[in-house]
DNA sequence: TACTGGCCTAGGTA
DNA sequence: ATACCTAGGCCAG
């Protein structure tokens, strides 16, 4: 497919922290979409792609939101406009809502690396085997299964402390209780209220959920990273005793989390998630860029002797 | 109403 | 190697 109509760049948007079950083989990108195995790869303005329609591939990568668009709408300043630049062509996932869920509430205080193995095993344990090309791949589990699983098995995938809330979550979604997709419908605080509602989701949570798989482009999830970037690049819009009180702590009470959450959705506008998304993946990637430096500096030492 | 600790675990780093 | 540190927070008190 030519893609040259729309700015996108996959490897960014699978890497960025909001999708988790993406694996690249050389050049080829391997996940499940659905209940099927899919695989694509980029090259410039080609887009190859097996095992997926293209209607699902457009829809999947949001290839529908105006880019353009969105990044003269939310570029207020040379700091994220920098972000935009370097990364540009990162797109949102349209995830599925019940795995985005229960992905995020595993998430919780642990690094994108964890989650993945987390999300690994609970799909190898609960999930659908699909076999593609020879290799075995795993659905996410459905709610029935998670709902039915032990929490000591939910352990074993590394869950700790989230595996009741997993369990329970999952056992409202079976037991029918609410639609969680027809929260894409209400208003944002009426829907993140109602995300609330379940077992393991606290404000940012409820962020993710409704930023990655509602359609809420104006969610804005605030974690450490996110929080450090704001105390850092965007202080002069606090006052300076929160600016300090913030960087003293490395956690947020819900009430600073709200206060920089409303900052960012007024500052950023109706595309506040993007905003996040950018500023996320920049901060990151200059995290393990700077780490990437030291050890390639160790490990020249060592050589050396 | 708002804040404080406590919490499971494992990947990454020194 | 091996001990630490930290990770896209939530919840009870």
């Amino acid at each position: 497919m030519d893609i040259s109509a729309y700015p996108f760049n996959l490897e960014v948007t699978l890497c960025c922290g909001q999708v988790f079950k993406w694996n690249k083989k050389g050049d080829w990108w391997y996940g499940v979409v659905g209940d099927r195995v899919s695989k694509l790869r980029q090259a410039g303005e080609i887009l190859e792609f097996h095992n997926i329609e293209e209607d699902s591939v457009k829809n999947y990568f949001s290839l529908d939101h105006d880019l353009t668009r969105i990044g003269a709408e939310i570029g207020r300043d040379d700091y994220i406009r920098a972000a935009l630049q370097d990364f540009w062509g990162l797109r949102l996932v349209r995830q599925q809502p019940w795995e985005c869920l229960i992905s995020f509430i595993c998430a919780t205080y642990k690094s994108v690396a964890a989650i993945r193995q987390m999300l690994h095993k609970l799909s190898m344990m609960f999930g659908q085997k699909i076999v593609f090309e020879g290799e075995d791949f795993y659905a996410f589990p459905t709610p029935e299964k998670l709902a039915d699983a032990r929490l000591q098995d939910l352990k074993s995938c590394g869950l700790g402390y989230r595996s009741p809330y997993v369990s329970k979550t999952a056992k409202k979604i079976f037991a029918g209780e609410c639609d969680i997709e027809a929260l894409g419908k209400l208003p944002y605080d009426q829907a993140k209220k109602e995300l609330c509602q379940y077992p393991g989701v606290g404000a940012k949570v409820a962020d993710c959920v409704l930023l990655f798989s509602l359609g809420k482009l104006d969610a804005f999830p605030v974690d450490v990273r996110v929080k450090r970037t704001i105390l850092r690049y965007y202080s002069e819009h606090f006052p300076e005793s929160f600016v300090k009180k913030l960087a003293r702590e490395d956690s947020l009470s819900s009430s600073e989390y709200e206060r920089i959450c409303r900052f960012a959705r007024d500052y950023f506008g109706k595309y506040a998630g993007y905003a996040q998304e950018y500023l996320y993946h920049y901060e990151r990637m200059k995290y393990y860029g700077i780490a990437a430096k030291v050890s390639t500096r160790l490990n020249r030492k060592i050589e050396k002797g």
